[in-house]
DNA sequence: TTTGCGTACGATCATTTGATCGATCAATGA
DNA sequence: TCATTGATCGATCAAATGATCGTACGCAAA
């Protein structure tokens, strides 16, 4: 037995006395007839050497196993994983709403005025939805997406008038759908002054909440007829798998350029390189849309649930 | 979802980012949004609910688990129990040799006068030919079993020589056979002024170091030839599982008493129950006696192997 | 034998964690 | 509505742990 097996195994009798036994550093000096100092550096090498497992016996730990993994793999500023098991009655819709309005409420009760910009989305509106009310009139809210359906009526899923509305805050919405039936038609959207004025306000904020949709039949897109059928196909054609604020994206995360993207109202992806962008969505079929846009580098936060994320870390 | 579900939502996540996540308190204080002393509330709180499971991942675990369980059971001051894999080379008896001199050593290697009682056996002997030289010649050595063998020769298993040429210490050998031939051969012993003597200083030992002793046809009494094959059948009618200094003893820790118990002139043990007696013992064979003396009572401390151990447990 | 280098170790200081105390808040009962 | 009780929480202090520095020791080479 050559000397580091004798001080492996000395590590290893600390390790067990510290952790297992719960005693203090003294203790188990005086019990292996060491130094004080001598046992913390024993448990620093049991440490280092990987001896001591640590388990958190329950869910949670699997989801900030996750979290920590996507976190890490993306260069994100955080990731938070919500629980996605049956136990959970409320459903993981539940879960991920409220752990977003965690993030955005730790934005929005600060006192110092804020600007803060949403995208639209199921995701997007529960978070704001689960939100409480603080009155911070001082703050200002900009929708990132048109918030005009294409029938006329307002976007269903739009966060911002409820934000609004939960502290006084200013609100700024862009009256227009997010995909214009021609290129002209957005053209002439995007010179208006209210147009104009929305995005400046935009370029302000500190952070945006966005969701993150699906490119198939289930997508918002097709779904509200702000694309058609043939669009749709080719949308798919060109190996879209998500997009973020009507913006659709390769697998690779890269905006894919056609007639479709030209007639896109919301504002460009690139002007947001420099902003926070968070993005709320869980569930397994949005993994390839959250993934593509984690691999384009666009978001600076995920908040998601645990099928969505074993999706992202098992194809990143 | 109940505040105490949320609450040990919360002390999960806060367990998982400190002790898997590896961060301080006060950062996870400001990702949680709660206070240091909060965080550390949420910590006892996880650590309370037995949220952390902690796995040494080292062979010597599991001894120290043994080890652990043992000395609880049975009220030790302390209780070693050494590894008894197939992958340690030098076999167990080596490790119980090591372990039994590191707590020999502790003692003997004090300036202090000392004075010390020894049993014999191969453990005993072991043991002390592990220990270190140092120099200590305040200290005294007694034998608590005779070290004549029945035909007149040195007790091969007699420690106090070694340990008193390894540290120039004096020795106090009993001069007798462990079990003498009639019960007057005794009394004539007992009588003489040496056997007195040595008696008084034995008397005033801190600590005994003992072997244990089977019951068998493998045990040193009958391979000794101290007793017949008569007499051994005889305790095994009554019962014995073990002997402590020749004193043969049921499963539970009685000494039993009859015409070979008559005889042994080894000090009897209940003058030691205000001593430490550490037993130095191992093998699953030994199993049972290490049991019947625990049972009974005898021990302080115990040196033993995993094997040992084991069966202590099991049957405890 | 001496010298030089690397490692181990205790003294000491800095940082982190554990625990107590008092104030505040929320819930309950009169 | 008010008073009481229990729970929660931050401020603060005590205890424990982590880390640095200087010294001593062990080992190898000259």
């Amino acid at each position: 037995m050559d000397k580091f097996e004798v001080k492996l195994d000395q590590a290893a009798r600390a390790a067990w006395m510290s952790y297992v036994g719960g005693i203090t550093q003294d203790e188990i000096a005086s019990q292996l007839g060491v130094s004080r100092p001598g046992v913390q550096r024993l448990l620093a090498l049991a440490r280092q050497e990987g001896l001591i497992k640590v388990h958190i016996d329950h869910p949670i730990a699997a989801c900030m196993t996750l979290a920590s993994a996507i976190r890490e793999r993306f260069g994100l500023d955080y990731c938070d994983v919500v629980p996605a098991e049956a136990s959970a009655p409320e459903g993981a819709a539940y879960y991920l709403a409220v752990a977003g309005a965690e993030r955005v409420a730790r934005l929005v009760e600060r006192s110092d005025p804020l600007t803060l910009s949403l995208g639209t989305g199921r995701s997007v509106r529960a978070t704001v939805e689960s939100l409480s009310r603080v009155e911070r009139p001082q703050h200002r809210f900009v929708s990132l997406v048109g918030n005009v359906a294409r029938d006329g009526s307002s976007n269903r899923y739009d966060g911002v008038m409820v934000l609004a509305d939960k502290t006084g805050g200013q609100r700024f919405l862009l009256p227009s759908p997010v995909v214009a039936s021609s290129v002209e038609e957005k053209a002439s959207l995007q010179q208006q002054p209210l147009f104009l004025a929305i995005t400046q306000v935009a370029l302000e904020a500190e952070a945006a909440f966005i969701g993150v949709g699906r490119i198939d039949r289930q997508a918002t897109l097709f779904q509200d007829h702000f694309i058609s059928e043939d669009e749709l196909d080719e949308l798919l054609g060109r190996h879209a798998v998500g997009e973020l604020l009507g913006w659709p994206m390769t697998a690779d995360g890269e905006v894919i350029e056609c007639s479709i993207t030209r007639r896109v109202t919301s504002l460009p992806l690139e002007m947001f390189r420099a902003q926070p962008i968070v993005a709320l969505a869980g569930g397994v079929a949005k993994g390839p849309a959250i993934l593509a846009a984690l691999r384009g580098g666009w978001l600076k936060g995920l908040v998601t649930d645990q099928l969505a994320a074993r999706h992202i870390i098992e194809h990143a």
